[in-house]
DNA sequence: CTTACCCACTCGTCTATACGAGTATGCGTG
DNA sequence: CACGCATACTCGTATAGACGAGTGGGTAAG
């Protein structure tokens, strides 16, 4: 009649070098990739582990806090232990710019989403005349100032991107892109539509851990990377007429690129 | 007279209801930040640390532990706690598969990071012919056996990547493919020789916390995710004629795409 | 001068204990 | 029946102590 604990685990090799900690550890990771446990499913007890394998308790936290480092668990305080769901991924195509994708009355992300099936929402919006910083502004040309465009996205309630667009502000200013809202199709659209005809993005990935100002915004669990991603629009003289920095939760995300083999 | 920690830390606020250790830690982080501490400086010590704040070890060593899956703080067991090192990034170009960078001799990783600088190696390579994943079998048609091609690459003696390329068996057995080294211009340039010529080619980029076997093979401090990255190359008939599955030390890398605007 | 050892210092692992804070459940009161 | 509180469980924070293991420097022996 063990109630969790013993049916699922086995028990620690005295012999074995690895510490002990990391011996739960193993047999927990393997008892999920088994699917002994699977998402969502409550792992056993703090307590319960104590007592199955002998050890203190504080053991069997650092064998705990190993696998939310490892994203295959999150903690939650007053209830326990759970493996880390994996939530819905966004796919983000790498022809999600295309003017075709432009003619339509809503942004690219509601669009998307709701197809997906999923409730979208934007946050914080907000926009800012602003001196820029020196990788930006190298980026954009060393304009004096930009116009920067920050929000946040989220899906079903979560957030899971948080994105700032910088225009340099002569180009921006007294536009419908300084608006709160600049109308369908977005930035691209309006600076398509004042003459700045788009020849090309630049994207830029990197993945590394999150700030704690990016666990806050983008209310990561532990174990959960960002992706950073930079983009920057030309036009067809070459000119780098936005920059957007984006960064996003990456158990959210996959991204898709499609390259000609020429 | 203090030594380290008095003159570059200040005190803790006993009124503040956020945990000491996360104190101790933005404290830290704050400091490496300012450039208080720079990159590969050494932090003050556990016993330091104890000493300046009056805590005990385990609060301190809480608030490291912290900073470690922040990713901006390396021990090293009997030296002590370093900023992390960012090393040199390698920027993979979304047009590193054209056909003018496969008549050389060499690959495109050697040729890569000798104009970078950088050392090349390539480690661990392992031809084998096996049944596919499920993964895999379907990105490739559902062949029923597939040529897997593994191997680590590392710059300057660090293992920054590893990947496996797999091509459906009855594409690849009895060719060049099939030896340990493919020729000049890679497997790219066989199957082009061998009349499959290439169309495009499709990425997925994810990023994650990596596996202990990922820690291990890359060499991975705590707090560095890893990018997956899975290729899959097609032919001009529309067959898809291989799939590389890549993991990438995510502190190493920058991905670069350009996109037509179109 | 070189080698070998010792020692001091570092972080790593583990125990035992205590109290605080969030959550859920059930029971008793109104 | 509904509400509120007590309670028992969860994880979070913190202390104090012990021993182990890796590193590096200095000293003593050869």
């Amino acid at each position: 009649m063990p109630p969790l604990a013993s049916g699922l685990l086995g028990a620690l090799d005295p012999t074995s070098d690895r510490a002990v900690f990391r011996q739960i550890a193993d047999q927990l990771r393997e008892a999920i990739d088994k699917g002994r446990f699977r998402e969502g499913d409550k792992l056993p007890s703090e307590t319960e582990l104590v007592e199955h394998f002998g050890v203190s308790r504080m053991t069997v936290r650092n064998a705990l806090s190993l696998l939310q480092q490892e994203g295959l668990a999150v903690s939650e305080h007053g209830k326990g232990v759970y493996v880390r769901p994996r939530p819905p991924v966004r796919r983000l195509a790498s022809d999600r710019f295309a003017r075709r994708h432009r003619d339509q009355g809503k942004s690219a992300f509601t669009v998307e989403a709701e197809a997906a099936g999923s409730r979208p929402e934007v946050d914080g919006l907000e926009v800012k005349e602003e001196r820029p910083s020196p990788d930006i502004s190298a980026r954009l040309g060393s304009p004096r100032k930009v116009l920067a465009r920050r929000r946040r996205y989220l899906l079903d309630g979560r957030p899971v991107e948080f994105a700032t667009s910088y225009l340099p502000l002569d180009l921006a200013r007294n536009t419908p892109i300084a608006q709160p809202n600049p109308g369908p199709g977005g930035i691209y659209a309006r600076l398509e539509e004042m003459g700045h005809r788009l020849d090309h993005f630049d994207e830029e990935i990197r993945a590394r851990m999150p700030t704690p100002a990016e666990v806050r915004t983008l209310r990561l669990a532990s174990g959960v990377p960002v992706i950073h991603l930079v983009r920057t629009a030309y036009d067809v003289d070459g000119r780098a007429v936005e920059v957007c920095d984006t960064v996003m939760a990456a158990d959210a995300y996959v991204l898709a690129y499609q390259l000609p083999a020429t």
